[in-house]
DNA sequence: TTATTCGGAAATTAAAAACA
DNA sequence: GTTTTTAATTTCCGAATAAT
């Protein structure tokens, strides 16, 4: 490799170009440009405290993540101005948020929706920031579960969030629109994966229990779609898969038909989730 | 095919921090 | 004092694009 010239010419520094260091230099020779070195460099190295970078940052990062932004709105400072990239908001989704709710999920929701698989679920939030997919799962899901009676905003903040009336609600919002600016960045339909139709139930479930019908059951049918989109409305899907994942899938499939069809209806979630129940001790039994 | 542009990796440099 | 770490700045590689 070629060391680089101690002072490239103006011409070749604006072009971006290996420069000589002559003058005239070849490459202001072959383009008959006058070759001059008038540009006085910069000084090099820090300016100022080393960590400003770093802090800068870190306040970034403080302002933006989730306590700071269900604080400022149950102040009542209004919606803070969304993200302009579609990106996922630095900070917001903690893994102590993300261990807390799939704790809870497991503990105490999953009995009645036994879907998700916990392992591969936690094994994927590991790499949650290399998915957009595992990302709105999560944040969905967190939305989702700091819904349930019992469940509190994990105390992940300087504000200190647990005993303050409604921040459970106000932090499942931020969530919520979390994951639906997140997932416009993204192409779901393209190839639906168990996560992005995991997804549309929780937003479902988020819609149910905050009395928002309409935008419930447009979620709910999002998600039986891409359950036909994936087959799995076939008996011939499940063939490819051992017992335990074919079992898992068949539940899934058969929690959203349960659940579509009852909300049709406008029946209460529990009779949905009741019904589901009995058919799945009556599967079980038949099989 | 050749010339030009430009994103960004790698190298260079110097200030700040750490250490003896 | 010297050494190490870190950040600001520069050079220029090479991919993309434009011109011929």
């Amino acid at each position: 490799m070629t060391t680089a010239v101690k002072r490239a010419c103006d011409a070749c520094h604006r072009r971006k170009v290996k420069c000589d260091g002559i003058n005239p230099c070849r490459n202001c020779s072959a383009s008959q440009l006058s070759c001059t070195y008038n540009a006085i460099p910069q000084k090099k190295g820090p300016k100022g405290s080393r960590a400003k970078v770093i802090n800068e940052l870190k306040e970034k990062e403080r302002q933006t993540s989730l306590s700071a932004k269900v604080q400022s709105r149950m102040n009542g400072m209004g919606a803070q101005p969304t993200s302009p990239t579609l990106a996922p908001t630095a900070g917001l989704l903690t893994t102590d948020m993300v261990k807390q709710c799939l704790e809870f999920f497991f503990a105490h929701m999953y009995p009645t929706m036994p879907i998700l698989h916990r392992q591969r679920l936690e094994q994927q939030a590991l790499y949650v920031d290399q998915s957009l997919d595992t990302y709105c799962l999560l944040t969905s899901l967190c939305a989702f579960v700091l819904l349930q009676p019992g469940m509190t905003v994990p105390g992940t903040d300087p504000f200190s969030l647990d005993n303050m009336p409604g921040a459970n609600i106000v932090t499942s919002t931020l969530l919520l629109e979390e994951t639906i600016r997140v997932r416009k960045g993204y192409d779901y339909m393209d190839s639906p994966t168990l996560n992005s139709l995991c997804t549309s139930y929780f937003l479902y479930g988020c819609y149910y229990a905050i009395d928002l019908q309409d935008k419930a059951w447009f979620n709910l049918r999002e998600a039986t779609t891409l359950i036909h989109m994936i087959g799995m409305n076939k008996e011939t899907t499940y063939m490819q898969y051992d017992s335990i994942e074919s079992s898992r899938r068949r539940r899934l499939y058969w929690l959203l038909f349960v659940t579509e069809r009852y909300v049709s209806d406008r029946t209460p979630l529990t009779s949905t989730v009741n019904s589901f129940l009995v058919f799945s001790r009556c599967s079980a039994a038949a099989r």
